[in-house]
DNA sequence: GCCGTTTTCGGCCCGACTGTTTTCAGTCG
């Protein structure tokens, strides 16, 4: 076992503890420990041997030999025990809002509640109400958050999808029946949310194919949906679909299995216009066509080559200039990062280190702001010694730039949690919410708008508050908050954290329009996590963005001269506006 | 369960919000 299943068996005995012990420390404990286990920087079988294991942080005398097991074994008795004693899949009920596991461990311990049918059965039966802690508005409430668990119970992140789909496709590519195989689908399309996992596999023989994937046993419950199509279950629940071609097909399939269905039938129509006929195999003048890749579907169609992640509605097809989209290797920087000294798992050196092993040539240290104290945010004499730290090890990585920033919470009343002799000090300001996420619609919009007037703010940092699968964001007028950002040169983040992925690439094109100009982050909270660069451009590009239409894909002399100017323009505007105060009677 | 220049017990990042209560517990960020 590496750390990180390690990690996460840590935690699936600490959300056990949590359903029936009263002592929520003890199961914060096993939390801390799995963070601790991930954090180490060694491999956790030397962690063992070295019996270093009892020196890290939060691993005692109950713990630590719980992790030397699952090293030894790959498995623990502890774990293995308390899965004995809940049903499979309990924590499903988790999908419903408004359920934790503390009102989990009631709802099986009294009322043998173990799945979200159960708890549906159970509220119409108006069963819950006997309960304390529960009341008429509980009940009705988790009623209503059932349809919402259930939706998202066939629906998982992109990156849930992939760790599916590229060990599958690995796998598939050696079997020796199989030409050629690539993975289509949402997935291809980067759709953020996805319901299934798509491959066309290219073969002379799909029997054998079929015969293969069972022998390996890659996937669970294999059955043919209909010719030329097979389902299967990836362990992880998540349905698979295999659609099967010939060699002179395979262009075609992976098209249609690509989608979406708005756009396959916009290829449909534009193969009838070229005269051709989209049966198995597409024909042209009675003549079976060979279109063994994509690029030949679209020659014979007569149009150009439509990039997977623009294919969500039906486009036009025609001969046009391909868009050159942005990529994740255009990106010189980036900000939004983390570090120890607010929620980052990650020390300033480890992170500015990361940085240096993607090549960047500039990054943006943001930690959180003093209201965000759940998260560790800074006090101004943190702030100092947060910047100290940055200046003791930034001249080691020249010729990389380190900018210093900060992740600043917009209070409730649109003001920024720092003043602006602290603001001053930051190279960059990225201004977020992170509480009272249900005002009134108005309200939050004036609150986001008034903070996109500081003269201080360089980015919006995620700019609804949604996390994918379990929250929706707030609710805010965008043609507002859009026109207020380009009118006051605020960028808008593009925050690629797949939970967030946020602002949402339907909204991008209008936000462009209005002419604002955009970011990619990573929020990054640990070093591997600065990969959120990559899902930051999935955004992007679905959302047609091209590398000048992206701040950090700039040089870093363009980045540092804008935010030399911008800071310098907002102690100006700011010592006017003191002028004026003073000069109306108030002391400065 | 872990931790300790306040060491072997009593704390454990914090606050808003909600629904349940009549002083609090659970959820969510």
């Amino acid at each position: 076992m590496d750390r990180w299943q390690i990690s996460r068996a840590l935690e699936e005995i600490a959300r056990y503890i949590e359903l029936s012990d009263p002592n929520r420390f003890k199961a914060q404990a096993f939390e801390r420990a799995a963070r601790s286990i991930e954090a180490i920087g060694s491999d956790v079988v030397e962690l063992v041997r070295s019996g270093a294991l009892y020196d890290t942080p939060g691993i005692g005398k109950a713990i630590g030999p719980i992790i030397v097991e699952l090293v030894e074994t790959g498995d623990s008795r502890y774990l293995n025990d308390l899965r004995k004693q809940y049903p499979a899949g309990i924590f499903a009920l988790m999908r419903v809002p408004g359920l934790g596991l503390k009102k989990i461990g009631i709802l099986y311990d009294q009322l043998g509640i173990g799945s979200v049918d159960e708890l549906e059965q159970a509220c119409r039966e108006d069963r819950l109400r006997a309960l304390k802690g529960f009341g008429a508005k509980t009940q009705q409430r988790l009623l209503d958050g059932i349809g919402f668990a259930r939706s998202s119970e066939s629906s998982f992140l992109l990156p849930t999808a992939l760790e599916v789909a590229e060990p599958l496709l690995e796998r598939l590519a050696k079997i020796e029946s199989i030409a050629d195989v690539v993975i289509t689908g949402s997935v291809r399309r980067r759709l953020e949310i996805v319901h299934n996992v798509n491959l066309a596999i290219s073969s002379v023989d799909p029997d054998a194919v079929v015969a293969e994937i069972t022998r390996a046993s890659l996937l669970d419950q294999l059955q043919i949906i209909r010719p030329g199509t097979i389902r299967g279950r990836a362990r992880n629940e998540m349905d698979v679909l295999l659609h099967m071609a010939s060699p002179d097909d395979f262009g075609v399939t992976i098209l249609t299995s690509t989608g979406s269905q708005a756009f396959v039938d916009a290829a449909g129509a534009k193969a009838a216009k070229e005269g051709i006929d989209t049966g198995t195999p597409w024909t042209k003048g009675g003549k079976a066509l060979s279109l063994p890749s994509e690029e030949s579907v679209f020659e014979a169609l007569g149009a150009t080559f439509v990039e997977p992640e623009l294919r969500e509605r039906a486009l036009p097809l025609a001969r046009r200039k391909r868009t050159a989209l942005v990529s994740a290797d255009e990106l010189q920087g980036t900000f939004h990062v983390h570090t120890t000294f607010s929620d980052g798992r990650a020390s300033v050196y480890e992170m500015l280190d990361a940085a240096r092993q993607r090549d960047f040539s500039y990054i943006g240290i943001s930690d959180h702001s003093k209201t965000a104290a759940y998260a560790g945010g800074l006090t101004v004499e943190r702030v100092a010694e947060q910047q100290a730290e940055i200046d003791r090890h930034a001249p080691a990585f020249a010729p990389m730039r380190v900018f210093k920033g900060t992740e600043a919470d917009i209070l409730a009343d649109g003001s920024i949690d720092y003043d602006s002799g602290t603001l001053a000090k930051f190279d960059f300001v990225i201004a977020s919410v992170h509480s009272r996420f249900n005002m009134p619609k108005d309200e939050m919009t004036e609150r986001i708008v008034q903070a996109l007037q500081n003269p201080f703010v360089t980015f919006l940092g995620h700019l609804t508050g949604r996390l994918l699968l379990s929250r929706d964001g707030y609710s805010v007028d965008f043609e507002k908050i859009f026109d207020a950002a380009a009118e006051n040169g605020v960028m808008i983040e593009i925050n690629g954290n797949p939970h967030r992925l946020d602002l949402d690439w339907r909204h991008i094109r209008d936000a462009l329009s209005r002419g604002v100009r955009f970011s990619i982050h990573p929020d990054a909270h640990s070093t591997d996590s600065l990969s959120h660069v990559v899902s930051g451009t999935w955004v992007a590009r679905k959302a047609g963005l091209r590398a000048r239409d992206i701040f950090n894909t700039a040089p870093v002399e363009e980045i540092t001269a804008y935010l030399e100017q911008r800071r310098r323009s907002a102690m100006d505007r700011t010592r006017t506006a003191a002028r004026g105060e003073s000069g109306r009677g108030s002391l400065m």
